[in-house]
RNA sequence: GGGAGCAUAGCUCAGCUGGGAGAGCAUCUGCCUUACAAGCAGAGGGUCACAGGUUCGAGCCCUGUUGUUCCCACCA
């Protein structure tokens, strides 16, 4: 025993050990036990091209909270943990690594292509874990998950053939999302707007039987090759003799039809719209509409196709400034306006995304969003805070098709094949080897791969097993709450629900904890390009994980976005220690011998006060824990620990540790101590899991010791009561010294007139001790000259000064306390003869008014009794 | 165009079902009181954005206004 701890806390040390102590116990891992209730959560699997930033620190110290407190409630708690293959992000790394060696997708082929991806999976995928593992994750690494893997793949293909088989994926030439740069379709989703400045280019196409001209706007002139009609609305009486007419397309010379479509605004530019079906999204849809043909004018890489004549070749930037100056040169520009518009950018790599119309796989939205609505409408899935189920509401009310099929290699290759002979489509989990239709054994699968999204959307049952009915499976789905950042809950939650309300005919999880963003001190968004992140393993190295942790679960409530300030680390940085320090306090009065449960007949008044104190916190955080209120927990740990148990009770429990009379001390500081850090170990598990092991305690780690739960046997309500008395006495008297300038060396004598003599005499060595009393005597009443006058609530305390009494500044000081006691009075008794007040407010209430109303009027009495004597 | 959030001390933010305005940092004063100067004891500092309303009672609920941030939306 009496082991020595250094004099600051060292994380950097102790978080290793700490962490492979744990994993060695096995204490992150959970079986499958039927008489423990399980609690669950999967975690959103990082990228495995992905450093660990802020918002995984935030969101993963969120898991680890909730996940360490049920673990030790007694939950059968599992968390899953997993990466995530992010096939666009990981594809452009590698792609982006392999023009640095002078190589290209094409120079390697598929296989060579694979063969790099999962080279670089085995190489970075590792980074990501072992940075979570830093940050104390008590993850189940056993379980860990890839949405690659093989599990994971088989149920995408259990997946996707049973929503063919629905009718619920289908195959399609349809408009969709085109990014240039990763040369891919993307989903809605994946599409970012931009609010831009361009340009409003007024064009004039002249009739083709030359009696005129129509006038229109567009912001993208480049995308006339591909005009197929020139819109009006029906009504608009301007245009009416011209629809039916036919216009000569400028630059081209392809004679296009004048149609009429309600979809045109009048109101707006000229009231004429260009159509371009290929390239525009409405147009499509008039298009469909008026039969239009589809003349698609960009290459994959958004330059101009064979279909743009002289422009082919041309980047469309290029395409765009080339048509303009020859439009100008042939007289068909009229103008060009300064225009500022929405404009779509991919999510990945924020290159503007063209529409173009492309056949592509798709899942139909409409027949999976109803039952996820209903399941967060009815109750089953509940999102905290609760605004969040409107926004989710709103997407999955107005959702599109999801375009699932993305022009990569890095992925779920989709389980379609084609029949060269005779084009039969098959879509199979298993590869097949003859088309069922002419037979022929000359098959191609797609060459397409699936949206990252679509295998994570599997996530809460393809990790426990899934297409198999495993043991896990029933046993810990549906899992328990969902973590993560709200700018994610389209990508994922969203689709999560339908997938699991689909697949599996039940929600994936129970509740959805939804946080905000961490940003840098000005409140910017921390990104790569402002170069404002600040790295979680740096702060790590610096503050210490728990410091970390106790930064990003504080100070911050659901759903909101938090600045993270280094100011805010280094002050939990200096909690960590005021903790490390309070138990080298109490291992030092340990010294050999081993200490034994405090007996509660000995128990004196402050220390029914701690333990009430304690039985306090420990109802209240455990209450706030189970309504996901994280920050307000450990805001009352931090408090109980820093201002009620070091700051008081420890410089009190010092009388008694320097007399004969240590054991129920030293024995309730430890019991507060050791149930303290069980509470606050969700929150920081590394310096609470160090002093545990070294106070004398039960078992083999903090994180597997039961959590700690209030009792009445600790409730002492009275001895509270009383001792907050002797509280704001000690308080009072270090008021008036610091008001003189009385260094706290000068001791002076301290008489305390009372008729609550017990307790007042049964607390005088504390009041000795924190107020600088060099004795203190209780009586009913004394004579004492030159002195200053303290009065409390239920008691008048005279210190001795002699030459630094002045009689004046006392009497003032006096009155002026009398002063504020009056008006404080007066507001009360305002209340109390409120009849509106007497009938309407709860009883507690007037009662809590009536004490305060006597108290008040005790310590006036008090007060005049005192200026009376002053004269 | 629709929706949501935020506005509380100099700064960053808490404030749970309406019942005497809080923390951290910063500022000021005094302390090396042998667990901790990464500390201790004190102090100052707020019309809780503004205007109405509901209520015995509003930072909290309702309506409107202003400022600000974000999300969604097919206006060329």
């Amino acid at each position: 025993m009496a082991k020595q701890l250094a004099k600051t806390y060292e994380p950097q040390e102790v978080e290793n050990r700490t962490y492979a102590f744990w994993q060695e116990g096995g204490f992150f891992h959970a079986e499958v036990d039927q008489n423990k209730k399980p609690y669950t959560i999967v975690i959103p699997p990082p990228n495995i091209t992905g450093q660990l930033h802020m918002g995984h620190a935030l969101d993963n110290t969120l898991q680890d909270i909730l996940i360490r407190f049920r673990r030790m409630q007694g939950y059968n708690a599992l968390w899953l943990p997993g990466t995530d293959h992010a096939s666009i992000a990981t594809e452009a790394k590698i792609v982006e690594a392999m023009a640095k060696e002078g190589i290209t997708k094409a120079d390697i082929g598929r296989e060579g292509f694979l063969e790099r991806a999962w080279k670089w999976k085995e190489t970075y995928g590792g980074r990501i874990i072992s940075q979570l593992k830093k940050m104390g994750s008590s993850c189940d690494w056993e379980r860990e998950r890839f949405t690659l893997d093989e599990g994971c793949s088989k149920a995408v293909k259990e997946v996707f053939v049973n929503l063919y088989e629905k009718g619920l994926i289908y195959r399609g030439e349809r408009i969709i999302n085109w990014c240039p740069y990763c040369k891919t379709s993307i989903s809605d989703a994946e599409v970012e707007y931009e609010e831009k400045d361009g340009h409003f280019w007024h064009l004039r196409y002249p009739l083709t039987d030359g009696s005129g001209y129509i006038e229109l706007a567009t912001t993208r002139p480049e995308t006339l090759l591909g005009d197929t009609a020139v819109a009006v609305h029906p009504d608009d009486e301007r245009y009416k003799d011209m629809v039916g007419k036919t216009v000569t397309l400028p630059l081209v010379g392809r004679q296009i039809p004048i149609i009429a479509d309600s979809y045109v605004e009048p109101e707006f530019g000229t009231g004429v719209v260009k159509i371009t079906p290929a390239h525009d999204p409405n147009d499509f849809e008039v298009g469909l509409r008026h039969n239009l043909p589809v003349i698609n004018v960009l290459t994959d890489d958004a330059h101009i196709n064979e279909n743009g004549g002289k422009y082919q070749g041309l980047d469309r930037y290029e395409a765009r400034k080339a048509m303009v100056k020859d439009l100008e040169e042939g007289g068909f520009l009229i103008k060009i306006e300064d225009h500022k518009h929405n404009v779509g950018t991919c999510y990945r790599c924020s290159t503007v995304v063209e529409p173009s119309v492309s056949k592509q796989w798709f899942v139909k939205m409409e027949p999976l969003a109803g039952p996820a609505i209903e399941a967060v409408k009815s109750g089953k899935i509940k999102f905290v805070p609760e605004r969040f189920d409107k926004t989710y509401y709103h997407w999955m009310e107005g959702i599109h098709d999801w375009c699932i099929s993305r022009q990569l290699w890095w992925g779920h290759r989709i389980p379609a094949w084609y029949c060269d002979d005779c084009g039969e489509l098959i879509v199979s989990k298993d590869e097949p080897h003859t088309c069922p239709k002419c037979g022929s054994t000359k098959l191609t699968q797609d060459p397409d791969t699936l949206d990252t999204w679509f295998s994570s959307a599997l996530w809460p049952f393809s990790t426990l097993g899934w297409p198999e009915n495993t043991e896990e499976l029933k046993y810990f789905y549906p899992t328990s709450t969902l973590v993560t950042g709200y700018d994610i809950i389209f990508f994922w939650v969203a689709r999560m629900i339908f997938s699991g309300c689909e697949h599996m005919g039940d929600v994936p999880f129970n509740t959805v904890l939804i946080h905000g963003l961490v940003r840098d001190a000005q409140g910017r968004k921390m990104s790569k390009s402002l170069g404002n992140g600040v790295d979680p393993l740096e702060e790590i190295e610096k503050y210490g994980a728990d410091a970390l942790r106790f930064t990003l679960a504080t100070g911050n409530s659901p759903g909101n976005d938090m600045r993270y300030m280094p100011e805010r680390v280094e002050a939990s940085r200096n909690f960590a220690n005021k903790i490390w320090n309070a138990a080298r306090f109490i291992l030092m009065n340990l010294e050999d011998e081993e200490p034994a449960p405090y007996i509660p007949e000995k128990l004196n008044m402050e220390d029914k006060w701690i333990l009430s104190k304690y039985n306090t916190v420990v109802k209240e955080v455990t209450d706030n824990l189970e309504k996901f209120e994280l920050g307000l927990a450990v805001q009352k740990l931090y408090d109980f620990i820093w201002d009620v148990f070091c700051d008081w009770y420890i410089e009190i429990a010092k009388i008694r540790l320097n007399s004969d009379d240590k054991a129920t001390a030293k024995a309730v500081l430890v019991y507060v101590m050791s149930n303290t850090l069980k509470l606050l170990h969700p929150f920081m598990p590394f310096i609470t899991e160090e002093i545990w092991q070294t106070l004398p305690h039960d078992g083999e780690s903090i994180m597997i010791s039961k959590f700690p739960e209030y009792s009445d046997a600790l409730a002492f309500t009275a001895e509270e009561k009383e001792f907050e008395r002797i509280m704001s006495a000690v308080r009072a008297i270090r008021n008036r010294r610091a008001e003189m300038n009385v260094a706290p060396s000068k001791k002076a004598a301290v008489y305390i007139a009372t008729a609550n003599k017990d307790t007042f005499s049964a607390c005088s060595a504390v009041i000795a001790k924190l107020a600088s009393g060099s004795e203190v005597s209780v009586a009913d009443s004394f004579e004492i000259e030159n002195a200053v006058n303290i009065v409390t609530d239920d008691a008048k305390i005279y210190i001795p000064l002699g030459e630094l009494v002045d009689f004046e500044a006392e009497k003032k000081r006096l009155e002026k306390e009398k002063d504020a006691a009056l008006k404080q009075l007066s507001q009360i008794e305002n209340k109390l003869s409120n009849q509106g007040f007497l009938a309407k407010a709860p009883a507690a209430v007037v009662e809590k008014e009536r004490n305060a109303a006597a108290t008040l009027k005790e310590k006036l009495t008090l007060l005049e009794q005192e200026l009376l004597k002053l004269g």
